[in-house]
DNA sequence: AAACATGATGGAATCGTTTCCATGAACACG
DNA sequence: CGTGTTCATGGAAACGATTCCATCATGTTT
């Protein structure tokens, strides 16, 4: 209980040399053969782990990565940290995780104890736009988006899934099974996605069907309902996320709506209750656990490159929860 | 960008004290009035922010407390990770996470890195036994198991849901129903759960009803599809997670078993598709986020007591999923 | 008034690592 | 044989905070 760690003093003692040499051997530095063999040896047989904290004080940087993600209760950013955490084990670095319910001052907060850690490197879902984030990125925070990235900074390489395409598949899907009154129920940071979604709407686009809500799940829900309730003539919803379209399910049914018989639905991002429901629902799949994987590799390799984004491929999902359109 | 942090000794030399002073009345020491106003009004005019690293060197320990679970993307886990970062926030720790897969041997890889990092204190799901997780105890690494302990370690406080009681609270409202051949679908680490069952179970009770799966999708699919295929005489099971619970709809809907027709399910864990599965689930609710909470709260303060654990309450949530037995 | 208690204060040591620099040995080349 | 080059090596200086300890001033008690 009171035994000290080994240090590299211990280690630099015990094998006879100096603790620039063990250093250097443990680190990959030169050094003979010899020397480097005993000092290997003398460090296993001492079960020496080199104090992260020492590292750190020295070089100025935790190593770690840090990852800011708006809810670690949904299941897409789920995914993502999954995907986050596995590239980051890879190389044997730990991971702070923080979260930030899509709020700009917390996000800011958040930020700021990851600075205070010394780490160096983020992968954030950001909430807040460029006036939050230039400030951090001006003290040499390695960043990198994922998911969706800050107004105004396009120069940060940001991991995304291809929200235009999926968007245009999907209105092209309910468009061809007839549609006309499409609804977009959004949630938070979605801007570019209702741009798209007007654009492939072209001239069917009605302002009054396309809601957001906030983060939560009554949000959520209270958007939904009052979306099917205030525009009993839509005949199709698009949800922009797995919580918007599990609220769309339980407002439909709160209000007799019969899917897909009366009411079309389209949901982004897959999860495994989306075939469980009744009817199973058609989906815009989103590989989350690729974005956050390939966001931290990006992150981790920050030699000096500022590479552009990488933009993943979504996939439509056919399943049962659209049909034609009802005739009247 | 080559502008320096500033530290400790930039705030000393502007307010015209010594940096043992500056850092008194940063951490609360004793300081006359005038000083501490000086020292907090030039802390706050040069933006000073007390690094991390150099604190943590210091004082032989990271702060930040550690998270280990199997799996983020699970929601339990995602809600219990919640309940962590919830309370590690308030206290404005940092919060690392790892995930173990429910495998001992990158658990420890996953405390092994803990340690290199300098955390104290960590909230685990354990996946290892004793032999795994006794080594780290006597390292002084302050640990709170939650949801499980592990098994010959009754002296690490625990924060648990009530699981006898909500096995007992299920399979007596099964037995209720007349079921008679009552199939428990299990995952990693729910030895006790089973024990009660066979308790709770009493004559009833069948070993070949008792299965288990490990982590994955696949394999608790396999499990429950296995289950219901070799025993078509079982009228109901329990599953115990949400994993489990959905590979069982999964499974049941396959083999056009329906629920609660034929077969009647409750599943450990409350999720939100739960209500939106046809027919809605029954289910044994457990506060995942409170134990995360509870959990941090308890390694947070550390002060050399040795808690008792803590047993938060299951509930029933009555559903559609459970029937009276098919009269044959 | 002398002795003593109290409290504020700053210098310096400390934590464990990396890295700069000087030293000395070995070796090659003219 | 002398000079220059390469290479392994260890001492010591950072890194930025906390904290021990000595110092000095002030106030209190006899």
């Amino acid at each position: 209980m009171n035994t000290r760690r080994t240090t590299i003093k211990d280690v630099a003692e015990a094998a006879g040399v100096g603790v620039a040499t063990v250093s250097r051997v443990l680190s990959g530095g030169s050094a003979s053969p010899e020397t480097r063999e005993r000092v290997l040896a003398v460090a296993t047989q001492l079960d020496y782990r080199p104090s992260a904290l020492g590292r750190n004080l020295r070089q100025q940087r935790s190593g770690g990565i840090g990852l800011l993600v708006p809810d670690i209760t949904d299941s897409f950013y789920g995914r993502l940290a999954d995907g986050v955490l596995a590239c980051a084990r890879a190389a044997g670095e730990p991971v702070i995780l923080g979260t930030t319910g899509d709020d700009a001052e917390r996000e800011a907060e958040q930020i700021g104890m990851l600075l205070e850690q010394g780490v160096g490197r983020v992968v954030a879902v950001p909430a807040g736009d460029a006036e939050i984030w230039a400030p951090t990125l001006r003290t040499g925070l390695t960043t990198v988006f994922a998911h969706r990235s800050a107004a105004g900074h396009d120069d940060v390489p940001a991991v995304l899934a291809d929200d235009r395409s999926g968007v245009r598949t999907a209105v092209d899907y309910l468009t061809g099974l007839g549609h006309r009154r499409i609804a977009y129920l959004g949630g938070p940071g979605q801007e570019q996605r209702v741009a798209v979604f007007r654009q492939a709407l072209g001239a069917l686009v009605d302002e009054e069907l396309i809601v957001f809500a906030r983060g939560s799940r009554d949000s959520a829900y209270a958007a939904a309902a009052g979306l099917f309730q205030h525009r009993p003539d839509l005949t199709a919803v698009l949800a922009g996320g797995n919580l918007l379209g599990e609220a769309a399910v339980l407002a439909a049914r709160e209000l007799d709506l019969r899917v897909p018989k009366d009411l079309s639905m389209i949901m982004f991002d897959d999860v495994p209750w989306a075939e469980l429901c009744s009817p199973p629902l058609t989906v815009i799949a989103q590989p989350a656990q690729d974005i956050g994987y390939r966001a931290a590799e990006l992150v981790l390799r920050e030699g000096g490159r500022r590479p552009r984004g990488v933009l993943l491929p979504t996939e439509l999902v056919v399943r049962g929860s659209c049909g034609p359109r009802r005739t009247p």
